[in-house]
Parts: C-alpha cells; structure tokens; sequence
DNA sequence: CAAAAACCCATGATATCCCATATCATCCCA
DNA sequence: TGGGATGATATGGGATATCATGGGTTTTTG
C-alpha cells in the first residue's frame, strides 16, 4: 500500500457525500474495496478526522489478539475507543463516501473538506480549522531540527 | 468474519425487539444463521450486555478443552458463567433480536439500545450508562498514548 | 387456552446507485 | 506551436434499494 501524500481541498454536498482524492484511492491500491475507518482524531482533540484504511484496525485487532500482553491498559482503552468512534465507510462509484454527520461536526466541518496526507493514514479537516493548527506545528519546529535521518529497521514493511 | 466498529443507537419495541445494526450483520457474514451469544459482561460488573457470535463462545469451549492447564481457577470459573449467563439469539427476517427480559433489566435498557462495536465482538448498553462510562475510558488514556505510533508497530503496520 | 414467540407486510427515512455535467490536464496532430 | 480531442476527476441530482421500525397475524409453547 502506497503512502497517503498531499493536500486537497474537495466539496461537500447536500447529502454529505465528499470525494476522496484520486491519489488517496489509488494509494489505497487492493485495500479499496474494504473501504476506510474515519473517527475523530484523538491526538489532535477531536480537532479533525483520522482515516485509516480498514485493513489497519484488522491488523489492529490481530495485534491484540496475538500479543494482548504487551498493549499497557491505556493502550487497550485507547483501541476499544477507536471501534467505538469509527465508521466504515466505502466508496461509491465515482469514489466518494458519505460523511456521517457525526464526524462532520465533530471536526467543524460543513461545506468543504480538507484532505491531508499523513504517510500511513490522513485526516479530514474544517480548512478552517486546519491553517492555525498548520502554522502552529511550523512554529514547532526549530531550526536545528529542519532536516529528518532514517533511521534502518528490520521489521518494518516486509 | 469481519470486525464490529462504530456505535449506533435504536430502539426496542414494545414486544422487546431490536434491529442489530445492519454492518455488523454483514460483519457475521456466514455466521449470521448461526445467530449471536448475549450475556451480561462481567468485566463491566454487568452494567451493559457482552455480545459474540455464537461461533466465538465454540471457539472458547475448544481453547478450554485442548489447554485446560493454561487457564486459571478463575478463568475457568468466569467460562463457566459465561456458559450459564449467555443466551443465543437468532435474527428475524428483518434483522432483529428478541432481547429477554433479564438481560434489558440487567443492563439497565428500556426504549433505545445503544450498539458499540468492540473489534471481534460488541456490547449493548443503556445510552444514559454508556456515557459516563465512556468518559471514564477516555480519561484513562494518556496524552502520550493517543498517538497513532504508539502500538506496536510491526504487526500494525501491513 | 393464554402468552409468548415467530412470521409477514407496510412505511418513512436514509443511503446507494446511476447518469449527466463541469473542470482540468494531457495527448495528438495539423 | 496552437488548438481541438481525449480522458480522468470532481460534482450535482434523480431514481432505486436498503434499513429501521411499527403493527398485524399465525404458530409455538407451556
């Protein structure tokens, strides 16, 4: 699966259908047809939406399932709020998907979304919301920190 | 079989039926004819109804068969009550379950069910108990917990 | 028989499907 | 190089299907 990169700025309409960007659905490459998970982001407050592509809660789940041992407790309650406050949701022919108003309000949103890409997840955010919150991460970041290593790793992504 | 997400609130009538919400029907997938285990959840002091699919309850009976010794006195003991408490409810053509009447008064549900997905099984509760509870979870999770990088990341990531 | 459960059908609300249009980038060819 | 053709994308709206819910009728059960 591809990484969700970018920003992109797409309508709502009456019936709180949006489009998902071309990009993020192709990203989404076989996982498509599963569809997404979309709950209000918990690290950022319930500010904005998180997205997951659902095969990640199933990994989720397995992980749990497998090595329960090693989720501290704020772990667990943490996934057992994510299976509350998700919602699958899947895409229709032209690949949009219907926002329940739940998580619309949630993340202030009404008439336009703001898609933003996140590597192995994105978000959905108010553009309202959005631009204070953006300004005030690129203030966090001190001069000495503006450029990134890689760090090698053997597990990650077979 | 796919996993229960999402919370959805309905209603039971007065005969003491409720639709099960349509996704996590189809999340029973083949395992819907076989029908669903409801039983008071112990580890909520029976504040709210524990549901899994019937074939969940055969999966635990095969686990105590083949490693009695790896569960504990208490372990066992809790099977057994499971066993004893459980009813198996089986759907209409509608999608609904007959709620029987130990299990409403036990979790404290009148005219509206609240259905909250729990990953690989869910939960009933009374809307008026579920929101204090809720809250409760949600303050037990720590600032630094509530990042999506903070599971263990092998088995998350695909 | 009486009470409960299962079955059947009706209805309003909502989600899904399907087609039409607008917009834009890309391609191709004169 | 210009300019129309092509195709992908985003968006809008109407038709259709699904879902939750209520009520009646038949069947089971005790």
């Amino acid at each position: 699966m591809a990484l969700f990169i970018s920003e992109q700025l797409n309508k709502v309409d009456k019936k709180g259908r949006v489009s998902v960007p071309a990009q993020f659905r192709s990203a989404l490459g076989e996982a498509l047809p599963l569809g997404i998970a979309a709950f209000p982001s918990l690290s950022l407050q319930k500010q904005a939406i998180d997205v997951w592509p659902l095969a990640r809660l199933e990994q989720l789940q397995n992980s749990l399932d497998a090595n329960s041992d090693r989720f501290t407790t704020g772990q667990k309650n943490l996934a057992q709020l994510i299976f509350a406050d998700a919602r699958q949701l899947s895409f229709d022919d032209n690949g949009r998907v219907l926002l329940p108003l739940l998580l619309l309000e949630s993340a202030g949103i009404r008439e336009e979304a703001l898609f933003v890409g996140q590597g192995r997840t994105f978000q959905i955010w108010s553009p309202d919301r959005y631009t204070p919150y953006k300004a005030g991460i690129e203030s966090q970041v001190s001069d000495g920190e503006k450029s990134l290593s890689i760090f090698p790793s053997a597990e990650v992504h077979g």
